[in-house]
RNA sequence: GGAGGCGUGGCUGAGUGGUUGAAGGCAACAGUCUUGAAAACUGUCAUUGGGGAAACUCAAUCGUGAGUUCGAAUCUCACCGCCUCCGCCA
């Protein structure tokens, strides 16, 4: 949510924004609910004013007589109060359907575009791997060796579904221990930072597994209960499964107010993701890329405003030093305003080759927020100062484990369908060098 | 799932219908004293919204929401959370 008084002093620009992002919004009509608002809201606390003042007499005063008017007088205001309340509800109500509704505005150097055509490639790194032979796609390989199985998972459970069995689910373990060692070791972090020229704490994550269930009400604060179609709800309880730990990790500051000379707070949650994938029928349909369920590790972190774009680069620049660690070519996207979600101020994709594809497919995004969800999460910073301020929030993929795999698999594969295991990642795997 | 208890400021802890946004203590911050520190003493110490150039002022907030009342931290109801006991269980 934006702050209104921003929207207010903004308004040619958030309604400017709004349209980059593909989201059509009445400000006209929000500000004039606004001042009806106000307007309203005086009206009610002058009555209440006055209420307090009189009863404040009511106790005071001795004389009976005096305090049998006064407590009449006093029943009449309070009927015209409640009235007044009642349609201050109702002001409010559309009020914050429209504010719930403005997406957050862009940063001033994403690309404008309708969708991800406009989306633009910043950098990309490594050499896309030749073959002496037709590279395969990761399922073809994965099913000879038996270590994907999407067909008895069809059974069992539908589509997009699957079985890990074998090497693969080993693969996945190494890759998870890989990823802990570097997110939780401030020398390797402070490298990162060093080389990329980047100004900021090298502070370690903390790892965190979160709940998998998040009340309806949370996810709503964190702006990322739409589109509700692609959640899985569970009705007799009111929750959803979540989509992501960014979900249930970044609520966990709600209502706080954080120190200034913690900052910044950064988390990596490992947690399954669940996706109904509403509106995706048909596409990606083979292999383990789009699947109702995978297992995700999300860096979510917490920053004073004035470090967070610098915050987002140390995110993305993690990601490219362990893509390059395992050798994966990939791209760096700066998302367009069509493409980005409604809580972005800036989205970086990046975009891993999938030689089995031939193309590069995207593995991981980094959303800056600012104060976007911190807002209605309540989640502030006391300053130096003593002053307090909503702090910003950044999440991103650490690994979407399904399609780090793929990708290995996809680059790593070899003439006799065998997969020679990235250098990195064997010591995790007792030292074997292939999956065959 | 059954029975009972409890939710007050950064922490602790008073407060059961009337100027109580809330005593006392701790912590924190500033000052006096000191060569410096500690101790002692003095003072300042919640958040949000509205009005105002400012001093200041009005409203709301004692888990959340609704209700009773002229007036609610205090009474009623619902919900959320925590604790204890019993049951069940990976």
């Amino acid at each position: 949510m934006l702050d209104i008084k921003f929207i207010r002093e903004n308004k040619e620009m958030v309604q400017e924004g709004a349209k980059k992002k593909r989201v059509e919004i009445d400000i006209e009509k929000l500000i004039a609910l606004d001042d009806q608002r106000l307007v309203e809201l005086k009206e009610i606390e002058d009555l209440r004013s006055e209420v307090n003042k009189v009863s404040n007499d009511i106790a005071r005063d001795q004389d009976p007589n005096l305090k049998i008017q006064l407590i009449e007088e006093m029943r009449t205001v309070k009927e015209d109060l409640k009235n007044k309340e009642e349609k201050l509800k109702t002001t409010i109500e559309e009020w914050q359907k429209i504010m719930l509704e403005i997406p957050n505005m862009p940063s001033a150097d994403t690309p404008v575009g309708p969708d991800e055509s406009g989306n633009v490639v910043i950098r990309n790194w490594g050499e896309k791997p030749t073959f002496d032979f037709t590279p395969k796609e990761h399922y073809e390989i994965g099913e000879k060796l038996g270590i994907i199985d999407n067909k008895t998972a069809a059974e069992v459970s539908g589509a997009r579904f699957t079985y890990l069995k074998g090497d693969l689910v080993l693969l996945q373990f190494a890759l998870i221990n890989f990823l802990f060692e570097i997110f939780t070791n401030k020398e390797t972090l402070e490298k990162i930072a060093k080389e990329k020229n980047i100004n900021i704490d090298p502070k370690p994550f903390v790892p965190v597994i979160p709940p998998f269930m998040v009340k309806s009400n949370i996810y709503l604060r964190m702006g990322r209960l739409d589109p509700k179609e692609d959640k899985y709800h569970l009705a007799e309880d009111d929750m959803y499964l979540i989509g992501s730990a960014e979900h249930s990790v970044g609520p966990m500051h709600m209502g706080q107010i954080l120190e200034e000379k913690d900052m910044p707070i950064r988390y990596i949650g490992y947690s399954p993701a669940f996706r109904r994938e509403a509106g995706s029928y048909g596409k990606d349909t083979k292999g383990i890329l789009r699947m109702h369920q995978f297992e995700k590790m999300e860096m979510e972190t917490f920053c004073l405003p004035e470090n967070s774009l610098q915050e987002q680069e140390f995110l993305v620049a993690i990601i490219e030093y362990y893509l390059q660690l395992l050798k994966l070519p990939y791209q760096v996207v700066l998302v367009c305003t069509g493409d980005m979600g409604k809580p972005d101020y800036r989205q970086i994709d990046i975009e891993t080759w999938m030689p089995g594809q031939n193309v590069y497919r995207e593995t991981n995004t980094s959303d800056l927020v600012t104060s976007f969800q911190s807002r209605r999460l309540n989640t502030k910073v006391r300053r130096s100062t003593g002053k307090t301020e909503l702090v910003h929030m950044n999440d991103a993929t650490a690994s979407a484990m399904g399609r780090t795999l793929i990708a290995i698999i996809e680059n790593y594969q070899q003439a006799d369908g065998s997969v020679m295991i990235p250098e990195v990642l064997r010591k995790f795997m007792g030292g074997r060098e292939f999956i065959k």
